[in-house]
DNA sequence: TTTTGAGTTGTTCGA
DNA sequence: GTCGAACAACTCAAA
């Protein structure tokens, strides 16, 4: 029997359970649909991210890959009805987003008398089914993770032989497509899953060894750099727990991405609220967000991290921590005003592993109140980035400056010459602040 | 039921 | 320069 493939977040045709279930049904039609909802929401790099993948699938499939433009409700009876499908199989959501689109498309194919088959989800353990003994879900990441390793995960599954079937273009989506890649800038890595495998084979045989010493020093390249590939679907958390030891420090940080996950899925509210209701007061510092947002707050650290941001589309994880911890302790703005920001412009951006990084760094997320957990802009620089190659590569009102200087240039007598902002506030002062407050939450 | 130990990623201060 | 303690009190998981 013919069936529609609707790709989402599951980018890839190796490992690939849904597609699995759709070849050996019959022929199937890959799809993608641009949701303008979506792609106008995103920035350029980000979307061209998605486009870069997108063509790799294209690729994978021999070209057989549709693409339409407009909303999935509409789109996929009607590409069922065109191809003569009658099922139409998914990689199963697990965010709210995710779950409200497809409960929507579903209620469609419903009335168009088709019929919709969900296989796996983007995860190694589906969220939802790591509990813990009383059968609650974990709260704590260490325990969950045991839990996780624990259920554990299959092996990954070889590509199918897949009778792929085609329809003619869609002018708008094509557009739109080339419209993202003519936008793509050079530091954008190479989309698919085989670079995303032949990375991942770099990082293990390479980088794997220097990995808890490195993975914290934005000035070198010692991550993974796995997330966007995860996100976008070109590769399977299995197909990355197969390469290394599951008891290990990187199958850790893909156990923190399905921690994020699974609280995600019993608390979908907490994507964009505090999961944990203190209730703390904020403040809408307008001007000063912007500069945060531009990178112009005249805190070096920050402000590379956010420049990197919206050039390359990504940000090293302990950079993301100070540039967090930034807007919502130095400047005293809601965590969601920065996940959105994030989530906009990240070629990783992720709403589970995203909104719960701003959580934690706000402090209202899953790990309990750790009231001083204020991060010093300068200290963290000096420390992370000691040689000062990441600000200098980023900020280049400050790349004249020798070494750790450029982490404190109101101490250089040329710090200023190259018309750097001066800090748009006093650290100290709104560390204070930002104690007093969660002293008095709940007054 | 009650108790106990633990809880990703920090900073500052004083010895 | 280095090191350990203090920094609120709380929630969770499991014994």
């Amino acid at each position: 029997m013919t069936s529609v493939l609707w790709f989402r977040r599951d980018l890839r045709i190796s490992d690939h359970p849904a597609l699995n279930a759709a070849a050996d049904a019959g022929p199937v039609l890959g799809l993608f649909v641009i949701d303008p909802l979506v792609w106008d929401q995103a920035g350029p790099v980000r979307r061209a991210w998605v486009a870069a993948s997108l063509q790799a699938l294209r690729d994978e499939t021999g070209g057989h890959l549709v693409l339409r433009y407009g909303d999935p409700v509409a789109v996929l009876p009607a590409v069922a009805r065109e191809i003569g499908a009658g099922t139409v199989h998914i990689t199963r959501e697990t965010t709210p987003f995710g779950l409200a689109r497809d409960a929507r498309v579903a209620a469609a194919l419903d009335d168009a008398g088709l019929a919709r088959v969900g296989t796996g989800t983007p995860y190694a353990v589906d969220p939802g089914s790591v509990r813990s003994q009383k059968g609650d879900p974990y709260q704590v990441f260490t325990p969950f993770s045991r839990g996780w390793r624990e259920i554990g995960w299959e092996p990954p599954l070889p590509a199918p032989d897949v009778s792929w079937l085609d329809l003619p273009e869609d002018t708008a989506a094509e557009q739109a497509l080339a419209d993202a890649l003519a936008e793509a800038p050079l530091t954008l890595p190479t989309a698919g899953t085989a670079a995303a495998l032949e990375r991942m084979t770099w990082f293990r045989n390479e980088a794997i060894g220097d990995y808890a010493d490195l993975r914290d020093r934005p000035g070198v390249d010692g991550t993974s750099r796995m997330s966007p590939y995860l996100k976008i679907g070109s590769v399977h958390p299995r197909q990355l727990l197969a390469e290394v030891d599951p008891a290990g420090k990187f199958a850790t940080e893909i156990a923190w991405r399905e921690f994020y996950a699974d609280v995600l899925w019993h608390r979908p509210a907490s994507a964009w609220t505090d999961l944990r209701d203190l209730p703390l007061r904020y403040d809408d510092p307008t001007d000063l967000i912007e500069a945060w947002r531009q990178g112009r707050t005249g805190f070096p650290i920050v402000d590379a991290g956010m420049r990197q941001l919206l050039g390359e589309g990504w940000m090293h994880n302990r950079v993301r921590m100070i540039t967090a911890s930034f807007l919502t302790k130095d400047l005293h703005a809601w965590w969601p005003v920065g996940a959105r920001h994030f989530l906009d412009h990240l070629i990783d951006g992720d709403v589970a592993s995203n909104s719960h990084g701003w959580q934690w760094t706000a402090g209202t997320g899953t790990d309990a109140s750790p009231y001083f957990r204020v991060f010093n802009p300068i200290t963290q620089g000096l420390k992370f980035d000691s040689d000062g190659d990441y600000i200098r590569r980023w900020v280049p009102e400050l790349a004249h400056l020798p070494g750790s200087a450029v982490h404190e240039p109101w101490k250089h007598p040329l710090g200023y010459e190259a018309d750097y902002p001066r800090p748009v506030v006093d650290h100290a002062v709104e560390r204070q602040v930002a104690l007093e407050r969660y002293a008095e939450r709940g007054d």
